[in-house]
DNA sequence: CAGCTCATGTAATATGTTACATGATTAG
DNA sequence: CTAATCATGTAACATATTACATGAGCTG
Protein backbone atom coordinates (compact mmCIF):
# COMPACT_ATOMS: atom_id res chain seq x y z
CA UNK A 1 0.00 0.00 0.00
CA UNK A 2 2.70 2.65 0.59
CA UNK A 3 3.61 2.13 -2.93
CA UNK A 4 0.64 3.88 -4.03
CA UNK A 5 0.57 6.56 -1.48
CA UNK A 6 3.97 7.86 -2.89
CA UNK A 7 2.65 7.41 -6.16
CA UNK A 8 -0.14 9.54 -5.22
CA UNK A 9 2.14 11.61 -3.56
CA UNK A 10 4.67 12.16 -6.89
CA UNK A 11 1.33 12.60 -8.88
CA UNK A 12 0.88 15.60 -8.14
CA UNK A 13 4.81 16.70 -7.99
CA UNK A 14 8.20 15.29 -7.94
CA UNK A 15 9.52 15.49 -4.42
CA UNK A 16 12.52 13.99 -2.75
CA UNK A 17 12.37 11.26 0.42
CA UNK A 18 12.69 13.81 3.08
CA UNK A 19 9.52 16.24 1.26
CA UNK A 20 7.39 12.75 0.89
CA UNK A 21 8.25 11.66 5.08
CA UNK A 22 7.25 15.49 5.69
CA UNK A 23 3.84 15.40 3.48
CA UNK A 24 2.51 11.98 5.10
CA UNK A 25 2.31 14.64 8.62
CA UNK A 26 0.35 17.14 5.22
CA UNK A 27 -2.96 15.93 5.08
CA UNK A 28 -2.93 12.34 3.67
CA UNK A 29 -1.38 11.32 7.26
CA UNK A 30 -5.19 11.78 8.50
CA UNK A 31 -5.36 8.45 7.04
CA UNK A 32 -1.88 6.89 5.64
CA UNK A 33 1.34 7.56 7.57
CA UNK A 34 4.98 6.08 6.95
CA UNK A 35 8.71 6.94 8.31
CA UNK A 36 11.64 7.95 6.50
CA UNK A 37 12.72 4.52 7.41
CA UNK A 38 10.24 3.05 5.38
CA UNK A 39 9.90 5.48 2.88
CA UNK A 40 13.98 5.65 1.54
CA UNK A 41 14.32 1.84 0.82
CA UNK A 42 10.51 1.95 -1.03
CA UNK A 43 11.47 4.42 -2.97
CA UNK A 44 15.00 2.42 -4.11
CA UNK A 45 12.46 -0.43 -4.47
CA UNK A 46 10.10 1.56 -6.67
CA UNK A 47 13.28 2.84 -8.59
CA UNK A 48 14.14 -0.54 -9.15
CA UNK A 49 10.83 -1.33 -10.45
CA UNK A 50 10.41 1.90 -13.05
CA UNK A 51 7.28 3.00 -11.08
CA UNK A 52 9.79 6.08 -10.33
CA UNK A 53 13.03 7.73 -11.77
CA UNK A 54 15.42 10.02 -9.33
CA UNK A 55 17.45 12.86 -10.19
CA UNK A 56 20.32 14.21 -8.03
CA UNK A 57 19.23 17.70 -7.43
CA UNK A 58 22.09 20.49 -6.57
CA UNK A 59 20.75 22.97 -4.08
CA UNK A 60 22.66 26.56 -2.94
CA UNK A 61 21.85 26.85 0.60
CA UNK A 62 20.87 22.87 1.29
CA UNK A 63 22.60 19.91 0.87
CA UNK A 64 21.60 18.27 -2.53
CA UNK A 65 19.00 15.88 -2.57
CA UNK A 66 17.36 13.07 -4.76
CA UNK A 67 14.21 13.95 -6.29
CA UNK A 68 11.97 11.33 -7.65
CA UNK A 69 9.11 11.86 -10.64
CA UNK A 70 6.45 9.47 -11.43
CA UNK A 71 6.96 7.49 -14.49
CA UNK A 72 4.03 6.35 -17.04
CA UNK A 73 4.49 3.07 -15.70
CA UNK A 74 3.64 4.34 -12.54
CA UNK A 75 0.84 6.54 -13.47
CA UNK A 76 -0.64 3.16 -15.12
CA UNK A 77 0.16 1.37 -12.11
CA UNK A 78 -1.85 4.09 -9.88
CA UNK A 79 -4.71 4.21 -11.77
CA UNK A 80 -5.06 0.34 -11.98
CA UNK A 81 -4.84 0.35 -8.52
CA UNK A 82 -7.82 3.19 -8.20
CA UNK A 83 -9.78 0.77 -10.02
CA UNK A 84 -9.69 -2.02 -8.56
CA UNK A 85 -12.28 -2.32 -5.45
CA UNK A 86 -11.39 -2.17 -2.15
CA UNK A 87 -11.94 -5.02 0.31
CA UNK A 88 -13.21 -4.57 3.61
CA UNK A 89 -10.63 -3.72 5.98
CA UNK A 90 -10.48 -5.35 9.36
CA UNK A 91 -10.42 -3.05 12.44
CA UNK A 92 -7.73 -2.49 14.78
CA UNK A 93 -8.56 -0.20 17.88
CA UNK A 94 -6.38 -0.53 21.29
CA UNK A 95 -8.70 1.41 23.07
CA UNK A 96 -11.98 -0.84 21.98
CA UNK A 97 -9.21 -3.54 23.06
CA UNK A 98 -9.17 -2.21 26.61
CA UNK A 99 -12.54 -1.27 26.86
CA UNK A 100 -13.62 -4.89 26.25
CA UNK A 101 -11.77 -5.72 29.56
CA UNK A 102 -12.98 -2.63 31.59
CA UNK A 103 -14.79 -4.82 34.32
CA UNK A 104 -11.35 -5.77 35.63
CA UNK A 105 -10.63 -1.94 36.64
CA UNK A 106 -12.05 0.37 38.77
CA UNK A 107 -14.68 2.06 37.58
CA UNK A 108 -13.44 5.39 38.17
CA UNK A 109 -10.28 4.14 36.26
CA UNK A 110 -12.18 3.16 33.46
CA UNK A 111 -13.67 6.62 33.54
CA UNK A 112 -10.25 8.63 33.43
CA UNK A 113 -9.51 6.31 30.61
CA UNK A 114 -12.52 7.64 28.85
CA UNK A 115 -12.32 10.93 29.23
CA UNK A 116 -8.44 11.18 28.37
CA UNK A 117 -8.97 9.41 25.39
CA UNK A 118 -12.38 11.79 24.29
CA UNK A 119 -9.13 14.70 25.04
CA UNK A 120 -7.00 13.01 22.59
CA UNK A 121 -9.68 12.90 20.12
CA UNK A 122 -11.18 16.44 20.72
CA UNK A 123 -7.38 17.68 20.02
CA UNK A 124 -7.11 15.72 16.59
CA UNK A 125 -10.45 16.98 16.02
CA UNK A 126 -9.75 20.81 16.50
CA UNK A 127 -6.54 19.79 13.87
CA UNK A 128 -8.51 18.57 10.85
CA UNK A 129 -11.34 21.27 11.25
CA UNK A 130 -7.96 23.67 11.47
CA UNK A 131 -6.91 22.01 8.16
CA UNK A 132 -10.53 22.21 6.35
CA UNK A 133 -10.80 26.00 7.14
CA UNK A 134 -7.48 26.32 5.40
CA UNK A 135 -7.93 24.35 2.88
CA UNK A 136 -11.22 26.46 2.68
CA UNK A 137 -9.62 29.36 2.35
CA UNK A 138 -6.84 28.26 -0.22
CA UNK A 139 -9.31 27.43 -2.92
CA UNK A 140 -12.53 28.95 -2.30
CA UNK A 141 -16.13 27.34 -2.39
CA UNK A 142 -14.98 23.80 -3.89
CA UNK A 143 -17.59 23.18 -5.84
CA UNK A 144 -17.96 26.52 -7.46
CA UNK A 145 -13.80 26.19 -8.26
CA UNK A 146 -14.24 23.23 -9.91
CA UNK A 147 -10.82 21.71 -9.23
CA UNK A 148 -11.27 18.03 -8.51
CA UNK A 149 -8.02 17.76 -6.86
CA UNK A 150 -9.23 20.12 -3.94
CA UNK A 151 -12.65 18.40 -4.07
CA UNK A 152 -11.70 14.93 -3.25
CA UNK A 153 -9.15 16.41 -0.50
CA UNK A 154 -12.63 18.17 1.26
CA UNK A 155 -14.52 14.48 1.11
CA UNK A 156 -11.69 12.56 2.75
CA UNK A 157 -11.50 15.37 5.18
CA UNK A 158 -15.08 15.45 6.20
CA UNK A 159 -14.84 11.89 7.03
CA UNK A 160 -11.63 12.41 9.08
CA UNK A 161 -13.85 14.60 10.99
CA UNK A 162 -16.76 12.61 11.32
CA UNK A 163 -14.99 9.53 12.49
CA UNK A 164 -13.30 11.77 15.18
CA UNK A 165 -16.67 13.09 15.96
CA UNK A 166 -17.84 9.93 16.41
CA UNK A 167 -15.29 8.68 18.84
CA UNK A 168 -15.93 11.97 20.89
CA UNK A 169 -19.48 11.16 20.80
CA UNK A 170 -19.05 7.62 21.67
CA UNK A 171 -16.86 8.34 24.71
CA UNK A 172 -19.64 10.86 26.01
CA UNK A 173 -22.49 7.95 25.30
CA UNK A 174 -20.35 5.26 27.32
CA UNK A 175 -19.21 7.76 30.52
CA UNK A 176 -23.06 8.43 30.51
CA UNK A 177 -23.82 4.75 30.72
CA UNK A 178 -20.85 4.11 32.89
CA UNK A 179 -22.99 6.50 35.18
CA UNK A 180 -26.50 5.03 35.23
CA UNK A 181 -24.95 1.77 34.88
CA UNK A 182 -22.33 2.14 38.58
CA UNK A 183 -25.65 3.62 40.16
CA UNK A 184 -28.42 0.66 39.69
CA UNK A 185 -25.14 -1.13 40.39
CA UNK A 186 -24.90 1.00 44.18
CA UNK A 187 -28.54 0.60 44.73
CA UNK A 188 -28.90 -3.36 43.86
CA UNK A 189 -25.92 -3.67 46.59
CA UNK A 190 -27.91 -0.98 48.97
CA UNK A 191 -31.11 -3.59 49.01
CA UNK A 192 -28.68 -6.82 49.69
CA UNK A 193 -28.77 -8.01 46.46
CA UNK A 194 -25.69 -9.01 44.71
CA UNK A 195 -24.41 -6.92 42.00
CA UNK A 196 -24.22 -9.69 39.46
CA UNK A 197 -21.50 -12.11 38.69
CA UNK A 198 -19.46 -12.66 35.86
CA UNK A 199 -22.71 -13.97 33.10
CA UNK A 200 -21.31 -17.22 31.13
CA UNK A 201 -21.56 -16.78 27.51
CA UNK A 202 -21.46 -12.94 27.24
CA UNK A 203 -17.90 -13.16 25.17
CA UNK A 204 -17.42 -15.53 21.78
CA UNK B 1 -1.03 -6.30 21.93
CA UNK B 2 -1.72 -9.29 20.33
CA UNK B 3 -0.53 -9.93 24.25
CA UNK B 4 -3.25 -8.58 25.84
CA UNK B 5 -6.12 -10.26 23.43
CA UNK B 6 -5.03 -12.94 24.48
CA UNK B 7 -4.93 -12.44 28.09
CA UNK B 8 -8.18 -10.97 27.91
CA UNK B 9 -9.37 -13.88 26.39
CA UNK B 10 -8.16 -16.65 28.64
CA UNK B 11 -9.21 -14.29 31.69
CA UNK B 12 -12.77 -15.27 30.84
CA UNK B 13 -11.82 -19.41 31.07
CA UNK B 14 -9.00 -21.68 29.66
CA UNK B 15 -8.35 -21.91 25.89
CA UNK B 16 -6.40 -23.99 23.11
CA UNK B 17 -4.69 -22.42 20.65
CA UNK B 18 -7.68 -23.18 18.04
CA UNK B 19 -9.75 -22.25 20.50
CA UNK B 20 -8.59 -18.86 20.81
CA UNK B 21 -8.53 -18.39 17.07
CA UNK B 22 -12.49 -18.96 16.94
CA UNK B 23 -12.50 -16.41 19.68
CA UNK B 24 -10.86 -13.96 17.13
CA UNK B 25 -13.94 -14.22 15.01
CA UNK B 26 -16.62 -13.63 17.91
CA UNK B 27 -17.13 -10.18 19.06
CA UNK B 28 -13.41 -9.13 19.65
CA UNK B 29 -12.54 -9.46 16.25
CA UNK B 30 -14.85 -6.65 16.00
CA UNK B 31 -11.53 -4.50 16.63
CA UNK B 32 -8.64 -6.95 17.20
CA UNK B 33 -8.23 -10.22 15.00
CA UNK B 34 -5.19 -12.42 14.46
CA UNK B 35 -4.36 -15.99 12.40
CA UNK B 36 -3.51 -19.21 14.03
CA UNK B 37 0.30 -19.34 12.30
CA UNK B 38 0.58 -15.79 14.92
CA UNK B 39 -1.47 -17.54 17.87
CA UNK B 40 0.23 -20.39 18.20
CA UNK B 41 3.82 -18.63 18.54
CA UNK B 42 2.56 -16.76 20.71
CA UNK B 43 0.91 -18.47 23.30
CA UNK B 44 4.36 -20.28 23.30
CA UNK B 45 6.48 -17.12 24.02
CA UNK B 46 3.84 -16.36 26.56
CA UNK B 47 4.51 -19.24 28.36
CA UNK B 48 7.82 -19.35 28.13
CA UNK B 49 7.35 -15.46 29.87
CA UNK B 50 4.96 -17.22 32.52
CA UNK B 51 2.27 -15.26 31.28
CA UNK B 52 -0.01 -18.31 30.54
CA UNK B 53 0.48 -22.05 31.34
CA UNK B 54 -0.40 -24.79 29.10
CA UNK B 55 -2.07 -28.02 30.29
CA UNK B 56 -2.10 -31.19 27.51
CA UNK B 57 -5.74 -32.41 27.68
CA UNK B 58 -7.14 -35.45 25.95
CA UNK B 59 -10.62 -35.41 24.80
CA UNK B 60 -13.07 -38.88 23.56
CA UNK B 61 -14.19 -37.86 20.29
CA UNK B 62 -11.40 -35.30 19.17
CA UNK B 63 -7.34 -35.33 18.92
CA UNK B 64 -5.77 -34.12 22.60
CA UNK B 65 -5.05 -30.28 22.55
CA UNK B 66 -3.04 -27.75 24.55
CA UNK B 67 -5.41 -25.60 26.67
CA UNK B 68 -3.39 -22.16 28.34
CA UNK B 69 -4.69 -20.86 31.42
CA UNK B 70 -3.73 -17.32 32.49
CA UNK B 71 -1.63 -16.96 35.61
CA UNK B 72 -1.20 -14.37 38.80
CA UNK B 73 1.56 -13.08 36.46
CA UNK B 74 -0.59 -12.74 33.03
CA UNK B 75 -3.52 -11.49 35.27
CA UNK B 76 -1.22 -8.77 36.87
CA UNK B 77 0.20 -8.03 33.11
CA UNK B 78 -3.01 -7.29 32.12
CA UNK B 79 -4.60 -5.18 34.47
CA UNK B 80 -0.91 -3.03 34.47
CA UNK B 81 -1.72 -2.54 30.86
CA UNK B 82 -5.19 -1.63 31.10
CA UNK B 83 -4.35 1.13 33.83
CA UNK B 84 -1.80 2.78 31.52
CA UNK B 85 -3.25 5.54 29.41
CA UNK B 86 -3.53 4.61 25.50
CA UNK B 87 -1.86 6.29 22.87
CA UNK B 88 -3.83 8.09 19.98
CA UNK B 89 -3.90 5.80 16.81
CA UNK B 90 -2.75 6.32 13.30
CA UNK B 91 -5.41 5.73 11.14
CA UNK B 92 -4.70 3.60 8.17
CA UNK B 93 -7.75 3.38 5.40
CA UNK B 94 -7.39 1.88 2.26
CA UNK B 95 -10.64 3.72 0.81
CA UNK B 96 -9.43 7.09 1.59
CA UNK B 97 -5.93 6.72 0.46
CA UNK B 98 -7.99 5.56 -2.87
CA UNK B 99 -10.59 8.55 -2.36
CA UNK B 100 -7.76 10.76 -2.28
CA UNK B 101 -6.77 10.59 -5.40
CA UNK B 102 -9.97 9.90 -7.57
CA UNK B 103 -9.38 12.28 -9.57
CA UNK B 104 -7.73 10.38 -11.75
CA UNK B 105 -10.08 8.30 -12.42
CA UNK B 106 -14.00 8.72 -14.18
CA UNK B 107 -17.09 10.08 -11.92
CA UNK B 108 -18.59 7.33 -12.76
CA UNK B 109 -16.18 4.58 -11.45
CA UNK B 110 -15.34 6.62 -8.64
CA UNK B 111 -19.10 6.71 -7.62
CA UNK B 112 -19.11 2.81 -8.39
CA UNK B 113 -16.04 2.29 -5.82
CA UNK B 114 -18.38 3.98 -3.23
CA UNK B 115 -21.29 2.04 -3.56
CA UNK B 116 -19.30 -1.31 -3.76
CA UNK B 117 -18.05 0.04 -0.25
CA UNK B 118 -21.24 0.90 0.86
CA UNK B 119 -22.50 -2.46 0.18
CA UNK B 120 -19.84 -3.74 2.24
CA UNK B 121 -20.07 -1.93 5.19
CA UNK B 122 -23.63 -2.30 5.38
CA UNK B 123 -23.40 -5.67 5.34
CA UNK B 124 -20.85 -5.51 8.65
CA UNK B 125 -23.28 -3.10 10.35
CA UNK B 126 -26.18 -5.87 9.57
CA UNK B 127 -24.10 -8.78 11.34
CA UNK B 128 -23.09 -6.24 14.36
CA UNK B 129 -26.94 -5.71 15.09
CA UNK B 130 -27.33 -8.99 14.62
CA UNK B 131 -25.02 -9.75 17.33
CA UNK B 132 -26.33 -7.25 19.78
CA UNK B 133 -29.86 -8.41 19.47
CA UNK B 134 -27.99 -12.00 20.52
CA UNK B 135 -26.10 -10.39 22.94
CA UNK B 136 -29.19 -8.72 24.44
CA UNK B 137 -31.31 -12.02 24.27
CA UNK B 138 -28.63 -13.51 26.01
CA UNK B 139 -28.31 -10.99 29.22
CA UNK B 140 -31.43 -9.34 29.21
CA UNK B 141 -31.90 -5.40 29.86
CA UNK B 142 -27.94 -4.98 30.72
CA UNK B 143 -28.11 -2.09 32.80
CA UNK B 144 -30.63 -4.06 35.21
CA UNK B 145 -28.79 -7.25 35.77
CA UNK B 146 -25.77 -5.24 36.26
CA UNK B 147 -22.69 -7.65 34.75
CA UNK B 148 -20.06 -5.60 33.89
CA UNK B 149 -18.72 -7.61 31.19
CA UNK B 150 -22.09 -7.72 29.26
CA UNK B 151 -21.64 -4.13 29.89
CA UNK B 152 -18.60 -3.11 28.48
CA UNK B 153 -19.42 -5.77 26.00
CA UNK B 154 -22.34 -3.73 24.86
CA UNK B 155 -20.61 -0.54 25.07
CA UNK B 156 -17.38 -1.98 22.26
CA UNK B 157 -20.12 -3.12 20.32
CA UNK B 158 -22.06 0.02 20.27
CA UNK B 159 -18.95 1.53 18.72
CA UNK B 160 -18.15 -0.81 16.47
CA UNK B 161 -21.80 -0.16 15.06
CA UNK B 162 -21.42 3.49 15.53
CA UNK B 163 -18.42 3.52 13.15
CA UNK B 164 -20.00 1.31 10.58
CA UNK B 165 -22.99 3.96 10.80
CA UNK B 166 -20.89 6.54 10.04
CA UNK B 167 -19.08 4.87 7.31
CA UNK B 168 -22.24 4.31 5.11
CA UNK B 169 -23.51 8.10 5.88
CA UNK B 170 -19.98 9.27 4.68
CA UNK B 171 -20.69 7.10 1.46
CA UNK B 172 -24.09 8.96 0.30
CA UNK B 173 -22.59 12.13 1.42
CA UNK B 174 -19.64 11.98 -0.98
CA UNK B 175 -21.83 10.41 -3.58
CA UNK B 176 -24.39 13.40 -3.38
CA UNK B 177 -22.01 15.94 -3.24
CA UNK B 178 -20.16 14.13 -6.17
CA UNK B 179 -23.48 14.96 -8.37
CA UNK B 180 -23.57 18.43 -7.32
CA UNK B 181 -20.08 18.45 -8.13
CA UNK B 182 -19.95 16.69 -11.57
CA UNK B 183 -23.84 19.16 -12.03
CA UNK B 184 -21.57 22.43 -11.91
CA UNK B 185 -18.92 21.21 -14.02
CA UNK B 186 -20.85 19.89 -16.71
CA UNK B 187 -22.49 23.24 -16.60
CA UNK B 188 -19.10 25.52 -16.61
CA UNK B 189 -18.63 23.84 -19.52
CA UNK B 190 -22.10 24.00 -21.53
CA UNK B 191 -20.95 28.29 -20.76
CA UNK B 192 -17.56 27.71 -22.47
CA UNK B 193 -15.35 28.31 -19.55
CA UNK B 194 -13.18 25.10 -18.83
CA UNK B 195 -13.41 22.67 -15.72
CA UNK B 196 -10.82 24.21 -13.83
CA UNK B 197 -7.30 22.99 -13.81
CA UNK B 198 -5.47 21.14 -10.94
CA UNK B 199 -5.69 23.94 -7.99
CA UNK B 200 -1.28 24.39 -6.69
CA UNK B 201 -1.28 23.61 -3.09
CA UNK B 202 -4.28 21.53 -2.54
CA UNK B 203 -2.09 18.80 -1.07
CA UNK B 204 0.83 19.53 1.46
C1' DC C 1 30.22 26.59 18.73
C1' DA C 2 25.70 24.74 20.10
C1' DG C 3 21.47 23.52 18.53
C1' DC C 4 18.32 23.32 14.73
C1' DT C 5 16.63 21.78 10.19
C1' DC C 6 17.77 19.45 5.95
C1' DA C 7 18.97 15.13 4.02
C1' DT C 8 19.69 10.03 3.72
C1' DG C 9 20.54 5.94 5.07
C1' DT C 10 21.07 0.93 7.90
C1' DA C 11 20.11 -2.64 11.58
C1' DA C 12 17.50 -4.92 14.79
C1' DT C 13 13.21 -6.03 16.13
C1' DA C 14 8.28 -6.63 16.04
C1' DT C 15 4.17 -7.65 13.76
C1' DG C 16 1.30 -9.66 10.37
C1' DT C 17 0.03 -12.47 6.03
C1' DT C 18 0.18 -16.35 2.90
C1' DA C 19 1.36 -20.65 1.98
C1' DC C 20 2.94 -25.12 3.13
C1' DA C 21 2.46 -29.23 6.06
C1' DT C 22 0.53 -32.89 8.98
C1' DG C 23 -2.59 -35.86 11.22
C1' DA C 24 -6.86 -37.25 14.02
C1' DT C 25 -11.77 -37.95 13.92
C1' DT C 26 -16.47 -37.57 12.44
C1' DA C 27 -20.51 -37.25 9.36
C1' DG C 28 -22.56 -38.48 5.24
C1' DC D 1 -14.15 -43.33 1.11
C1' DT D 2 -14.46 -38.53 0.98
C1' DA D 3 -15.20 -34.16 2.72
C1' DA D 4 -15.38 -31.37 6.77
C1' DT D 5 -13.92 -30.05 11.20
C1' DC D 6 -10.61 -30.30 14.96
C1' DA D 7 -5.94 -29.41 16.11
C1' DT D 8 -1.14 -27.62 15.67
C1' DG D 9 2.57 -26.16 13.73
C1' DT D 10 6.63 -23.94 10.33
C1' DA D 11 8.60 -21.03 6.53
C1' DA D 12 8.80 -17.30 3.58
C1' DC D 13 7.62 -12.98 2.91
C1' DA D 14 5.76 -8.28 3.69
C1' DT D 15 5.17 -4.46 6.54
C1' DA D 16 6.28 -1.35 10.26
C1' DT D 17 8.79 0.56 14.46
C1' DT D 18 12.79 1.92 17.08
C1' DA D 19 17.22 2.91 17.36
C1' DC D 20 21.64 3.86 15.49
C1' DA D 21 24.47 6.59 12.32
C1' DT D 22 26.25 10.38 9.50
C1' DG D 23 26.98 14.79 7.58
C1' DA D 24 25.86 19.49 5.46
C1' DG D 25 24.58 24.07 6.39
C1' DC D 26 22.15 27.70 8.85
C1' DT D 27 20.87 30.61 13.16
C1' DG D 28 21.84 32.82 17.22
Amino acid sequence: MLVYAILELLQHKPLSGYELKKRFSGSIVFFWHARHSQVYPELKRMEKQGLIAGTRVEQETRPAKRVYAITADGERALKAWLKRPVALQAVKDQMMLKTFAFHLIEPQEAAAQLRHHQRLHQRRLDLYLATRQELEQRCGEIDATGDPIAFWNAVTLGYSIELERSYIAWCNWALERQRRFNARAVEANANGAPAGGPTEGAVG
